[in-house]
DNA sequence: GTCTATAATATGATAGAC
DNA sequence: GTCTATCATATTATAGAC
């Protein structure tokens, strides 16, 4: 959060606009290099503005973590959230998977700065995954469950399978470098293909 | 590497034997922490020495570094590697994702300073990356659709499908915190089943 | 080989002028 | 709001005694 002057002024349009730039990028350094590996001076250097500047916009690096952070974490909610339990499972799942692949592909920053936060205890967002992403999970499970339970869905366990979707497709952007070396720059629409296929061949029927 | 002393002598037993704990707790600090988030300090206290004694057997913060990071690349090919052309393809797929899992759940340590590295741009291994890596998977890949030539396993883009099982398995390890947070602590058997399903039910003849 | 002490540097954060 | 200058601390790394 930025530090409110002594009377709680309405921001102006300059300290929001500095506000992005600086989470713009802290994104890119954090997300490179991790919270411990980004340093402010980064930072400041990318965005232009020395660095007391910028620690007047958020005092601590530690603030500036947080909030680039939770900027992130709505963002990644959504796609799952429109999970549609009335309309068709091929069509829905399909939509959700190719919605995380550009994620995925669009903002690989993101993807990778909340893997690094995952990847070393979630030190910030324990809070977030035991509560919004869990409850978000369990229902999305149910609803998996249903189509299952209606003959719409072949048999699998929707929990891991919801977690094999994220893992399939943050692959992408999570190790996008190890994919690089391998097969050089992706072709998305080959990706998207492949991922689909893999994930949705064995449990829509008609499809296997 | 660790400095040999003036005469190039033979390791001696308590030379070994300090290395490989040393590279233990370095494991463990890297993995938990990150490269720059890890100190010299964790590690030296982690294993019980000084610092200035653990600077003895590894001149420099990236000379531990590296040691540990190699001594887990020889390990994380292997599975791969037995992956047997001549065998049936479901029981060779089955056996590579279970070894896979079985390294998820036995060394996540591992698996997350290895993750933690490609994150970050892979900038200790990029050439094991594009060599020994990239040479593995292309001849693997190479296995997987001849085996679909032969009309073995159902048609698959087998890079990507490579790709899918590293994502999947991994996922266990490198967001461990996450999966708890969703399930608890999960149970390594239907994980396996489940995993196995997921991934192997679509290109299996007669299992779908 | 192992230790204490310390140098050298990097980095988060603040003081105070403008 | 923004800057220069600077402090305080953490951390890598070394010197030199034992």
């Amino acid at each position: 959060m930025p530090k409110p002057q002594a009377k709680p002024e309405r921001k102006t349009r300059i300290q929001s606009q500095n506000e992005e730039i600086i989470l713009d990028a802290a994104l890119e350094v954090f997300s490179a290099y991790g919270y411990r590996g980004g340093t402010i001076d980064q930072i400041a250097a990318r965005c232009g503005l020395s660095k007391p500047n910028l620690l007047y916009y958020f005092r601590r690096k530690d603030d500036i973590y947080k909030a680039v952070l939770e900027r992130t974490l709505a963002d990644w909610l959504e796609p799952l959230r429109s999970l549609d339990p009335a309309a068709d499972p091929a069509t829905e799942l399909t939509r959700y998977i190719s919605a995380k692949l550009d994620l995925t592909f669009g903002r690989p920053a993101a993807s990778r700065l909340f893997a690094n936060e995952i990847l070393h205890g979630a030190p910030h967002v324990a809070r977030f995954l035991k509560g919004p992403l869990k409850e978000l999970v369990d229902a999305k499970a149910l609803v998996i469950r249903r189509w299952v339970a209606e003959g719409k869905l072949r048999p699998v366990d929707a929990t891991h399978f919801i977690f094999a979707i994220w893992a399939v497709t943050q692959h992408y952007a999570d190790f996008a470098v190890q994919v690089e070396a391998i097969i050089g720059t992706p072709d998305r629409e080959r990706v998207r293909r492949a991922v689909l296929d893999i994930l949705l061949r064995g449990i829509i029927p008609g499809r296997g």
